[in-house]
DNA sequence: CACCTGATCCAAAGCGATTTGAATTTTGTG
DNA sequence: CACAAAATTCAAATCGCTTTGGATCAGGTG
C-alpha cells in the first residue's frame, strides 16, 4: 500500500493525504482524521526510502568504526555506547547506519556518507590526539558530534566527554593521601586522546606533590585483560615494585587482578588498585560493595546524551558547537587501603 | 554530481552512462572506458537511496536488538559479532542498519523494515525456545540468517550456529575423565536456545555414566560477571560442594575466579573450571598458555559467515534455506585438573 | 541494392514520496 | 447578492536513479 493507492481509496489526491499525514495545517480537521484512520486500517508506511529522495534527509545516522586494527572500537565500551545511542535513536525515528571500514579506507567513506546525504548525521567514536576526522568532516559540513575530544584541533566542533584529566587526578590524590608513592599507570594507546588526558591527570597530581614520574611505572596498549595483566606482571617484577595501579578500564584490571593473584598479592590490602569504569551491563563492577575503587560514568548514559546532541544539532544547526563534559563520580570499593608500611 | 550531470557532461544519455556503469553489455568498450574515466575524474558516486527507490533492493542489512532488557544483546558478544558482519558488509557494498528497540514493538519493527524494504535481509539475534520472530519472518517472506537456533521452531529456515550439546558435553567428558562427579553449570538465561543446547549437553554426558543431576548445581542468568561470581559462591557454600564448574561465558568465569580467590581456592590445582570463549579482541584466554581450559569458537567469525549466507541467500533466494553448524575447539588451560581425592 | 541483424544509444516511464503553484470551494463583508 | 479573502484541494514537477521499448547505424546477405 503506497501514498497513490491510499489516496485512491479515500477520494483524495496523493498530496493531500501526504500533507495530512505530515501534519501541515492547510488541511481540513475532517479530512485529516479520515486520512490518519485510513493510514492506520490499511497499516499504510511511508517508504523511507522514497521519503528521504524527495527531502533530502535520510533520518539515519552514521557510526564509522575502523576495522582492521583492533584499537579501541570492536570492544565491549562500544557496545554499551551504541546501545544508548539506539535508543535515543528509535524514539526519535532515526535509524543507526554502522559501517565497519578498513582504517585506510575510512576518509572515503565518511566523505562518501556525507557527499551522498546517505546519513544526516555521524558520531565520531575514539578520537586521537589531532584527530583529522574533526577537520574532515567540518569541511563536509554534515552535522556530528564527537564521543571524546581531540586536542589539538582548534576548529569549533560538537563534542561529549568525561572530564578525565581531573577524574584520574583525584583518583591518583586518593591514592597519594594513602600514602602511595609508587603508582603504576595502566592506560590505553597514547595517541588516543582520552589516554592522554588521564595520563595528563595523573601526572599533575605526582607533581603537585612533587613526586617524580618513573617512566617503569607507565603501560600503554589497547585496553584489554592482557594487557593489565601484563603490564602489572612486568611492573610488579621492578626492584621497586609499585605500591598501587591506576588502570583505564575494568578489562584491564581484571588482569591486574589476575596478575596480583598469580604472585598471592591481596587486593586492597597488599596492593591498592583503582580502575575506570564505565558501568558496562554485563561487566558490573560488583554488587553492593564495588570490587573495585572506580572512576564511575555510564558509557550507556553518554551514548544517549550525545545521540540526543547530535538529534538537536541536526533539528537546527544554528545552535552552534554544543559540548558537554561529564563529571565522573569516584567510588570506593574493596581494592585500595592504606600503603604498606 | 548526479547522473544527469555526468551523462551531460560526455554527451551521452543517462541510461547510457548507468548502463555503462553498471556492467550491462551493450554499451561500446570505447563509450564504457570514457565514462568510467569520467565517474573517477568527477567524484560521481551514485545516490543510494534513489538507487534502492529505482531497484527496489536497499543494499542494507538490519540486525534488529531488543532493548531495554538486558538479556543477551548489549554485550561484547554482540559487538565481536557485529564487527565481524560488517567487514563481510563493507567488502559487499552493504551497509548495516541497527536497531535498538523495545521489546514490545519488535515484531512492529520487523514488519516495517520488511514490508518498506528499508533492508534486504535480516540477521536475527539470540534466537530463544520457540521464537516467534521466525515464523514471522518466514511470513513477510525477507531473507533472514539465524545466529543459532530455536528448538521447537519446525520451519525451514537458514541459521548459523554451533555444536552447543555436542561442545558442553565434550567439555563435561572431559571433567568426568578427571574424576570430577560434581560439577556445576553456570548457564545462560535457559529461555535462550543456546543455553537450553548446553544443558542438555551437560546432562547427556552425565546421565552416560549414569550421575544424577543435582539442581543445586544449576545456575541460569544473564551472563554477568556477577553472575558468575554469584552463582559459584552459592554453590561453593553447599554441604558437598562441585569440584569443578562448567561456564557459560568467558565474563562469568571471571566471576567465578573471583569467587574462588575470595575463599582461597586455588583453580585448576583445589577446583576446575572450564568456560565458553568466544574470542573476543578484548578478552583473549590468557597469551601462549590458556588461562581457562575452554570451548572455544570465534564470534567474529561467525558473524562475517553469518553475513556472507545472508548475502548469498539475498543473490540466490532459490539456493533455500542455508544452515552451517561451526564445531567449537576444546582447548586445554591452566584451569582445569585432576579431581581432589 | 534492399533487407535483415547486431551493436549501440536514447527518450521516457517508472520507483514513492514531497512540494510548488494553481484551481477550486467556503466563508466573510459591504 | 456579488466579490474578495481564506480555506482546501489538486495537478504536475521534482528528487536521482534504473529499465523498457524503441531508434539509429553499420555490416552482412541474397
Amino acid at each position: 500500500m503506497n501514498l497513490k493507492e491510499l489516496a485512491a481509496t479515500l477520494g483524495l489526491s496523493p498530496t493531500t493525504v501526504s500533507r495530512a499525514l505530515n501534519g501541515y495545517p492547510e488541511v481540513n480537521a475532517e479530512t485529516r482524521r479520515r486520512v490518519e484512520e485510513a493510514a492506520r486500517r490499511f497499516h499504510y508506511r511511508p517508504n523511507p526510502r522514497a521519503k528521504s529522495l524527495a527531502t533530502g534527509r535520510s533520518m539515519a545516522i552514521g557510526h564509522v568504526i575502523p576495522a582492521f586494527t583492533q584499537h579501541e572500537m570492536v570492544n565491549p565500551v562500544f557496545a554499551d555506547f551504541v546501545a544508548g545511542a539506539g535508543e535515543t535513536y528509535s524514539k526519535a525515528g532515526y535509524d543507526m547506519l554502522l559501517s565497519v571500514v578498513a582504517d585506510e579506507d575510512e576518509t572515503r567513506h565518511y566523505r562518501g556518507l556525507a557527499e551522498r546525504h546517505t546519513v544526516d548525521g555521524l558520531i565520531v567514536h575514539a578520537p586521537k590526539v589531532d584527530d583529522p576526522r574533526i577537520a574532515l568532516l567540518c569541511d563536509l559540513g554534515i552535522p556530528f558530534v564527537v564521543h571524546g575530544r581531540a586536542s589539538g584541533v582548534d576548529l569549533p566542533y560538537s563534542w561529549l566527554d568525561i572530564h578525565n584529566t581531573r577524574s584520574f587526578r583525584r583518583a591518583t590524590d586518593f591514592l597519594l593521601d594513602l600514602g602511595h608513592r609508587r603508582v603504576g599507570l595502566i592506560n590505553g594507546l597514547e595517541f588516543m586522546d582520552f589516554a592522554q588526558r588521564r595520563r595528563a591527570g595523573f601526572m599533575a597530581a605526582l607533581a603537585a606533590r612533587g613526586i617524580a614520574a618513573d617512566p617503569a611505572l607507565f603501560a600503554s596498549d589497547p585496553m584489554t585483560e592482557i594487557h593489565g595483566h601484563r603490564s602489572a606482571r612486568r611492573m610488579l617484577a621492578l626492584p621497586r615494585p609499585p605500591t598501587a595501579f591506576l588502570v583505564s578500564s575494568m578489562i584491564s584490571a581484571i588482569g591486574v587482578r589476575r596478575a596480583l593473584a598469580d604472585i598471592g598479592l591481596r587486593m586492597g590490602a597488599d596492593i591498592s588498585v583503582i580502575t575506570h569504569d564505565d558501568d558496562l551491563g554485563y561487566l558490573r563492577n560488583g554488587e553492593d560493595v564495588p570490587i573495585f575503587t572506580a572512576i564511575r560514568s555510564s558509557v550507556r548514559e553518554a551514548g544517549r546524551q550525545a545521540a540526543e546532541m547530535l538529534l538537536d544539532l541536526i533539528a537546527n544547526p544554528a545552535s552552534g558547537p554544543l559540548t558537554r563534559l561529564l563529571e565522573p563520580e569516584l567510588i570506593i570499593g574493596q581494592s585500595t587501603g592504606p600503603a604498606p608500611t
